[in-house]
DNA sequence: CGACGTGTTGAAGGAGCTCAATCTAAGTGG
DNA sequence: CCACTTAGATTGAGCTCCTTCAACACGTCG
């Protein structure tokens, strides 16, 4: 808070980032849900990512300098939007916090990555199963949300486009989840009815998340001697 | 080459990470051609990206502390291997350094962030020719090779691996490819006929490999004005 | 109340998969 | 230098998962 920023309140379908922006600012949401897109040259869409209160939504562009792909908002969201000048000064000063958020960066990579490998290799029950599985795990570990009730801000067609499938496949197969009682959805909510099996329908390994877990504890000493090690250097 | 480093020369095939591992060193990749996949529960595989001479292709694993993916080697390859706490301590030494190679695992999740979309909503001729693109383009970038003769060591499976299809079909996508005259292999090598014909099939757009270009003038600004910051704070 | 966004359903078709056989070229050992 | 092996490329036939198109249901909101 103690960086520049301005709030903003915006309505769900609002664009923050357009392709090809030129960045000058960081949006950091913090409450509601956003999504990052590209559309591909027959119009279709393809969601790259999916954003919750707390996320950095687009660091990526700001340090690129010019936007690769769309972020826009999936519900009604309340964002911060900071100087890109300001962020590189706050890395410039505080090393450790540049360390941290590359760091994110970095998780984000590797959620792009299980994306990759969902999309190419996983059947459309899996896919759905392993989106339903990340958003809950994700909410759940930003304490938004509690065992087995979760926020679910997307349409059937947003989860098309998210794991690369139609509208309508997408609503048969949610009806096979609900069936065999994996989940129960209301109009902007899930119940995740049976973990275990959800996980295992979905494919679904928590790992590519990099959550704090029990090894989190030597993680954070790895952090720790990043830190001396900077720390001797000056 | 001031960095501790140790030199290696891996046949083809070799893992160089795996996942799960411990990632205690970091490994840029000198010479020869290298993939990150993953295996999925089915124990189908998905290639995640493609790496080239000069990439540094475990800097994520590196800094995240495990593997979330494998790192195996497509061709005979030369690598340096750096220990993981040198970089750190470069990092924290020289930010600027810091700063380029966070900005180095940027456009890897901008790559990756392309696959989602390749994968997710392109016909499989699309992302075949698409595929055949970036890495022309990326070789070529580099230095390695020029056009319109390049480099191609995957197998037919492998591109199936990349782009979530089966060796069979790929080879029937190629051979559509071969009789349109957008390309024409043999073993090991691709010439690629008619650009601008492969680039429309492929709907590829380089703009999300962050290649220098005449915005490059520009960009170098950006990353000077960043320099200075980051001096102004010592 | 009508319009619109979203969810649901049915029927038909196709892009890509599976399985299995065959072909080719480049080793490899004797 | 040749028989043998093997990895990869190629081909065919049948099938299926998912798409396409089109209609309809339902709730919300101005």
């Amino acid at each position: 808070m103690a960086l520049p920023h301005r709030l903003s309140v915006l309505d769900a379908g609002s664009y923050i980032v357009r392709e090809g922006d030129r960045a000058d600012r960081c949006c950091v949401l913090l409450g509601g849900f956003a999504y990052r897109h590209k559309v591909v040259g027959s119009g279709a869409r393809q969601i790259l990512s999916i954003h919750i209160g707390g996320d950095i939504v687009d660091l990526q562009n700001s340090l690129l300098g010019h936007a690769d792909h769309n972020v826009q908002t999936m519900t009604r969201t309340e964002v911060a939007l900071i100087p890109r000048q300001a962020i590189l000064d706050l890395c410039a000063r505080y090393p450790a916090i540049a360390h941290a958020l590359w760091v994110d960066t970095l998780v984000d990579a590797s959620i792009s990555r299980e994306w990759i490998a969902n999309i190419g290799r996983r059947t459309a029950r899996q896919r759905i199963a392993h989106l339903f599985c990340e958003l809950a795990l994700r909410q759940e570990s930003a304490g938004l949300c509690e065992r087995p009730h979760y926020t679910w801000p997307m349409t059937q067609e947003q989860v098309g486009d998210a794991t690369g499938l139609t509208s309508v496949h997408v609503n048969r197969v949610l009806q096979g989840l609900r069936a065999d009682r994996l989940i129960s959805t209301t109009k902007s909510s899930v119940t995740i009815t049976n973990w275990d099996d959800l996980q295992e329908a979905g494919d679904f390994n928590r790992s590519y998340l990099h959550l704090p877990s029990p090894r989190g504890a030597r993680e954070m000493a790895d952090h720790r001697s990043w830190e001396f090690s900077a720390a001797k250097s000056y």
